[in-house]
DNA sequence: TAGATTTCTTAATCTACATTAATGTATTTA
DNA sequence: TAAATACATTAATGTAGATTAAGAAATCTA
């Protein structure tokens, strides 16, 4: 249980590392995300203080997925092989945030999708450039922000 | 521990239930889905033999998604707050698929999302109809349809 | 504090997929 | 087995969001 300090922009894990570990955040705000064919960034989830930040793959395997920093930050790293740290209730509650965001992005528009994030991680939004809430909702930057001027006009 | 037959159609849980219950298909196949405001059923996912069809929400929550049987099935019930019953090996695995659910439809595109469900679930293709294949890959029959019959052609 | 870099916005154009609609073929069910 | 219902295909048209590009504002960094 050894606490780390990370600096912003520093790199805990990349695409095809072996071995990899989940992060316990502490302090600060840690995110994971796949690179695509054409170089682009896809969001899957931030970790702010009290989450539990995992690419989701065995430690035997090459995992999927990056994890850097967004902020300094003071972290836990935890071998995925102790079982007995798992805390399952963090777990259920990790699977139905996920259920939602399958069904969000099969079914909800983009203007409906960003409606929700604000709603549900509302401190998030201050703490991220916009850019990368597009990437979290699955559209770009540009998309984001004539949605939000669109809002802003529908709403006066 | 009690088996149960069900036939193809019979809905097992509807959206707003309360004390919903896992079950775990022993034969046959069930699905989970969502209907939207627009009276679209947009798929969560299919269980076969082996599976477990649950809706990840506390049994004190209305539940989100509807569960059926798309064929006829033998299906046991479990409670959901029998908590020692949890294969957790079961749940990682069923994390995996939705973190790489959630970054396909992030980062791909429909014709790479088929592909993608054809090679791991080739055996659902056959027994269930196209259209919730593309209800499933968020995607309507139409634009399903047409996007094999390009890729029939683009192979010939 | 000046220059570089990152971030955000706006607007024009493009494209993947949705919608609508028509037709044909299976599959149910009476 | 006839009629009804469910399913699949094709094509025309529409649209949400992507792409490209350019400029402005904010934030780093030397």
């Amino acid at each position: 249980m050894k606490k780390i300090k990370v600096v912003k922009k520093q790199i805990l894990q990349r695409k095809g590392d072996l071995y990899s570990k989940s992060y316990k955040v502490e302090s600060g705000l840690l995110r994971s995300y796949t690179i695509d064919e054409k170089g682009k960034e896809h969001i899957f989830m931030f970790g702010p203080e009290g989450w539990i930040v995992t690419d989701y793959v065995s430690p035997k395997e090459p995992c999927e997925l990056y994890i850097d920093a967004l902020e300094d930050s003071v972290i836990i790293p935890i071998e995925k092989t102790s079982t007995q740290d798992i805390d399952l209730k963090k777990f259920i509650k990790r699977i139905r945030v996920l259920q939602n965001r399958v069904i969000m992005l099969m079914s909800a528009s983009a203007v409906d999708r960003y409606e929700h994030f604000i709603s549900t991680y509302p401190n998030i939004i201050q703490r991220v450039p916009q850019h990368m809430i597009a990437s979290y909702l699955g559209i770009t930057p540009e998309a984001l922000s004539s949605l939000k001027s669109q809002r802003l006009r529908s709403k006066q």
